[in-house]
DNA sequence: CTAGGGTTAG
């Protein structure tokens, strides 16, 4: 007998298990449905593609033997069934195959194959993707233009999604959505920023939860505590803070704007449940502040709240071990996080391995990297080779540059930090060696700079930077600084710069970082006593950590800056990381 | 014949 429509939607519903497929498949088949009725043979298919007992492989083999010419529903149902699967570049190829089927595709079969190219990152068959789109003159459907935006944005080709994004007849909260947290996500924080305000102002538009997670990612990164702060009041407003999701990025802006107590505020006062998450972002947002015995506090109440920490939570603590320096209690975590049956990653040997080798303990953090179950990343030799450079263990320096070569490293600070080893032991033959292969070799820099916030407006400096509208007084301030330290017995660390040039410019090269010159603005543009902060893409350097410390003394200003690991706070002449990171 | 598609924290 055959099912009614309605019937069969509802005994499809039903299906728990796959061998209740199964079942209803032999019934379609020996009713004759499947040939009827090309609809039910879509519903099944869907059904093997999508459902929590899915079998893509049946119904590939279903699809194939279908006694009808297969559908625009049935490619659909295999198409997302695979774009979903754990290799989505098999949507793809099965996209590509209908272009020559009789049937044509749709909006949706676009879109599949879209969700596909997304997550396989597949760029250059996004844009195959989106030409066919044209042709197929669904090109209106906003809808499909937000996922061609989002893959677009996701393959890192931001220029294509803003080009889509312009081009859109129609542009509702989730298209604005797709391209503030594309930008977010894609290191443009400042026109994520742009677009969240845009939107406010210029549309009339109302962020919901998923536009303000993109506009706190871009506060997080910026720094930009006052832009962040009134999100947090629209969340507040709108009653967006009952998503957990919410609270968790609220959370992790403020302990990334400096503002660690701020965080630990709304971590306390949550109106919604905690999840996972919400208690990993804490215990990273302390171990950002060098606060290690919070983050362990944090990483013990976790269990008393019920629930055990993850993988991510033993790297927070083992973070905040790192920053303080703890390093037995780091060891022992490890130990007991293998203990409790997780799997350690990468990141996890090198958190290990930096605490080790900064500690001193070079041989055994070699040993730790030579035991590794998994190839050691160029982190890992990095931090290896900094430890060696630390305690001058040439030997261990020699054997970590050998594998940071052989991995193609050509990263300036690893050839700097050997000739550092060798220059420290008057090995000059050696050092003028390393010379000569970063010049063989094109070396590259990555261009450190830093960003400082007044008044709402976000200002970026990169070394030796004349761009700014100020830059004069900003040097001149600087000047005067060099003049004051002086009288503080401070000489300049020439010797983290190296270049083949004189002593005084090694010095100037020094002298105009990035930090620098956002400090030096900060002191001219920031009332008396107001603290002052900064953000830098790298990691602090030696000179402007001693530089600066100076400056919090001289000026009577708390500075803080948070560099690529963590934040310094600077007071009287001391550095909230003890001078350690 | 029906519906199925977009943006989301550590």
């Amino acid at each position: 007998m055959a099912l009614a429509y309605y019937y069969l939607d509802i005994l499809l519903h039903k299906c728990r298990s796959f061998c209740q497929i199964k079942q209803l498949h032999s019934h379609l088949l020996t009713s004759g449905q499947l040939h009827s009725s090309p609809s039910a043979a879509a519903k099944l298919l869907d059904l093997c593609s999508h459902s929590p007992s899915a079998d893509l492989s049946y119904a590939a083999l279903l699809f194939r033997r279908l006694p009808t010419t297969p559908s625009t529903n049935a490619w659909n149902a295999l198409v997302r069934g695979l774009a979903r699967s754990p290799n989505p570049t098999r949507a793809i190829s099965w996209f590509r195959d209908m272009s020559r089927a009789p049937q044509k595709a749709d909006a949706l079969t676009c879109s599949f194959a879209l969700q596909a190219c997304a997550r396989a990152l597949a760029g250059f068959e996004a844009r195959e993707i989106h030409s066919r789109v044209v042709r197929l003159g669904v090109g209106a459907d906003v809808l499909l233009m937000t996922t061609l935006l989002d893959v677009y944005a996701k393959v890192g080709d931001l220029e294509c999604a803003r080009n889509v994004f312009d081009e859109m007849p129609r542009r509702d909260i989730a298209a604005w959505n797709a391209l503030i947290a594309g930008l977010a996500q894609g290191s443009r924080p400042g026109e994520a920023l742009d677009l969240f305000r845009r939107l406010r102002e210029e549309e009339g538009l109302r962020p919901n939860e998923v536009t303000v997670l993109g506009g706190l990612s871009a506060c997080s990164q910026l720094g930009a505590f006052r832009e962040g702060e009134k999100i947090h009041d629209y969340v507040m407003e709108e009653r967006l803070d009952m998503s957990v999701i919410v609270c968790n990025a609220v959370i992790d802006m403020y302990a990334k704007c400096g503002f660690v107590e701020k965080a630990f505020g709304v971590f306390r006062s949550m109106r919604c449940g905690k999840s996972l998450v919400t208690w990993n972002t804490m215990i990273m947002a302390f171990a950002l502040h060098g606060e290690a015995s919070k983050a362990l506090e944090i990483f013990g109440q976790m269990r008393e709240a019920g629930l055990e920490p993850d993988a991510v939570s033993y790297l927070g603590a083992l973070c905040a071990c790192n920053h303080a320096g703890l390093v037995d209690e780091g060891v022992r975590l490890f130990d007991s996080m293998v203990g409790s049956c997780l799997v350690p990653n990468v990141k996890h040997f090198g958190s290990v391995v930096d605490l080790l080798g900064r500690a001193g303990r070079v041989e055994e953090a070699y040993k730790m990297i030579s035991s590794m179950p998994m190839v050691p990343d160029v982190v890992l030799w990095q931090s290896l080779l900094g430890a060696s450079k630390t305690y001058g263990d040439v030997e261990m320096a020699e054997i970590a540059s050998r594998k940071l070569m052989e991995m193609g490293s050509n990263s300036c600070g690893d050839f700097v930090l050997l000739s550092n080893v060798y220059a420290a032991h008057e090995r000059w033959d050696d050092v003028r060696r390393v010379r000569e292969a970063m010049k063989k070799r094109d070396v590259k820099k990555i261009p450190g700079f830093s960003y400082m916030e007044v008044d709402g407006v976000i200002h970026k400096f990169v070394n030796g930077d004349q761009s700014h509208a100020k830059w004069r007084e900003i040097y001149a301030k600087l000047d005067e600084i060099k003049s004051k330290l002086k009288s503080y017995g401070y000489e300049a660390k020439t010797k983290v710069v190296l270049h083949d040039i004189g002593e005084e410019d090694k010095e100037n090269a020094l002298c105009y970082h990035s930090e620098k010159l956002a400090v030096a603005f900060g002191l001219i543009s920031t009332s008396e006593g107001a603290p002052i902060q900064v953000i830098k893409n790298l990691r602090i350097c030696e000179d402007c950590h001693v530089v600066i410390k100076l400056i919090s003394t001289i000026f009577s200003r708390e500075i803080i800056v948070r560099d690529r690991a963590r934040f310094h706070r600077f007071k009287e002449g001391s550095c909230s990381c003890k001078d350690y990171w």
